[in-house]
Formats: C-alpha cells, structure tokens, sequence
DNA sequence: TTCGATGTTTTACGAACATCGAACAAAGCG
DNA sequence: CGCTTTGTTCGATGTTCGTAAAACATCGAA
C-alpha cells in the first residue's frame, strides 16, 4: 500500500549508530544513499536496481527505519530524500566521510536512476 | 591455537567500505574499537567483554578480517592494534567520525580493559 | 464502484551471523 | 616429554538478513 504504516521515522535522538552502520553494510543501500546524496527529493519510480520491487522496497525501509532517508507520500507515489541535516547534527562528519569513501570506490553502481523521468510503461499523453 | 592461520591481513586496497561498515555494526566491536582508538597495542588478555572467548575471538577475527585492526603475536601472547593510518588512506575520515560518534554515543561500554594489567585467574606469588 | 498503477506486507527460504562449549594447537615451563 | 597457558577452530543452535513471489492496500481515473 502507498499508505506506509510502519514508516517510522526515528527522531534525531532515536537515531543509533550500529543501526546506521548496519543499514550502510549493503552495497545496495550505499548505491541508495549515493543517488540521494545531492539532497534533492527522489521518485521510488526513479531508482533503478537489478531487484524486485519488494527487495527495493525492503531496501528502502531499512534505510527509513535506520533515521538515514525520510519518505514522502504524495498521491499514489513515493518520494524519498536523504536526511543530510539530521545526521549531520547527529553524528558529524560520519555521512560525509561514508559518501565519500562510497564514491572513491564506486560502491553500489549498480543503483542508479531513470534517464527518463517518466517511469516505464507511463502513457504520456500522445495527442 | 596462538598461529593465526586464517589471520589476513587485507592491504589497503583490499579493504572495503561494506566490510568495514559490516564489521562496526555490531557495539561490541565497536566497543573493541574504542579502546584501541588510542593506537595503542593491547593484550588479548587486556581484553574484558561479557562474552565467551571463543565469541570475543570471533569478533577480533571480524575487525582484523575487515582491515581494522591488525594481530601480532608474541609468544604465547596476542596482541591487538587498530590500523589507523591505513584506514585513514582508505577512507579518509571515516574513522574518526565513527569513533567520535561511538564515543559521543557510549557504544560498546561492555567492553572494557583489565584493571590490573594481569589476567584474571593468575596466581600472583603469595609468599 | 470497478479498474489500473504504485508500493507495502506477508510468507518462505537459504545464507550469514552471534553465541557458546568443547576440542585443538602452539609456546613456554618444569 | 608432559603440563599449563593462550587463543583458535569446530560443531551446534537460534537469530537476523537478503531475496522474491504473491497477496494486499491506497490513490486516481473511468
């Protein structure tokens, strides 16, 4: 459902590092987190992973419930967004230092978004 | 046995973010962590965790695994250091921030180091 | 209200992990 | 050569994780 009950989104102090560092052990997650590493709000129909849906969406909700992305719902989609500021004020320095160590050796390449902003198979309006 | 067979030592460019990651998401290794921080070498015997040796074993296996520390014997005798130039080369930063929020955090408090630098259970002269 | 699109949850399963006790191995001592 | 000390390794056990298929829930449109 796009209704996401168990978005918890922990608050500042509720935010753990072993669940922090748990939620970046998976290469996928760090590809996740890259994409969104420019602060700009992202569509889930946007992220593009050799997964299924639910794997991503299971991606998804570690990366939640760990404090790192923060999820908006707006009709029938999703949108996700990285809390740079919260986990900055949280635990200075440490998104920093991941991301760039994520991108020095290019760690979850296999993530990445749609060229089209249009999702796939998105009738666009032919007349 | 006191030979580490198994006890690799991964180069620099072996080590990775997501085993590096991996390795501190678990408080008691970050625990182990936070009290080598110094650079300081210590002595397995040093070591004091609510845990069987056999597990606090395992866990130094996953740290030295990992690239985070390096083992030396000497003797019968362990000894743990953490690699902090090397991991500051790999991942500049990366360390430091962990560190600073683990400590900020008290994460891995459990662990500990002897108070008196001999091991438990060794028979001091009497006479 | 029925249908289609979009994610989420459930369920299931193999792999990986944390843990312990016991067996083992190497170094040193007597 | 035995015995002790010091860790490591080997099962064994229970838990968590990553993954996917399928069922479900919600929104928007017809």
């Amino acid at each position: 459902m796009v209704v996401v009950r168990d978005a918890r989104h922990p608050d500042l102090g509720e935010i753990t590092l072993t669940e922090v560092m748990a939620a970046l052990s998976d290469p996928i997650r760090v590809g996740l987190l890259r994409l969104l590493s420019d602060g700009r709000e992202r569509g889930w129909g946007e992220l593009r992973a050799p997964l299924s849906k639910s794997t991503l969406s299971h991606h998804l909700r570690v990366l939640r419930n760990a404090g790192l992305t923060r999820t908006r719902q707006e009709g029938t989609r999703c949108y996700v967004q990285l809390r740079r500021d919260d986990l900055q004020a949280r635990f200075p320095g440490l998104l920093d230092a991941v991301l760039a160590a994520a991108n020095s050796d290019d760690v979850g390449s296999q993530v990445s978004l749609a060229t089209d902003p249009q999702p796939p198979g998105v009738v666009r309006a032919t007349g």
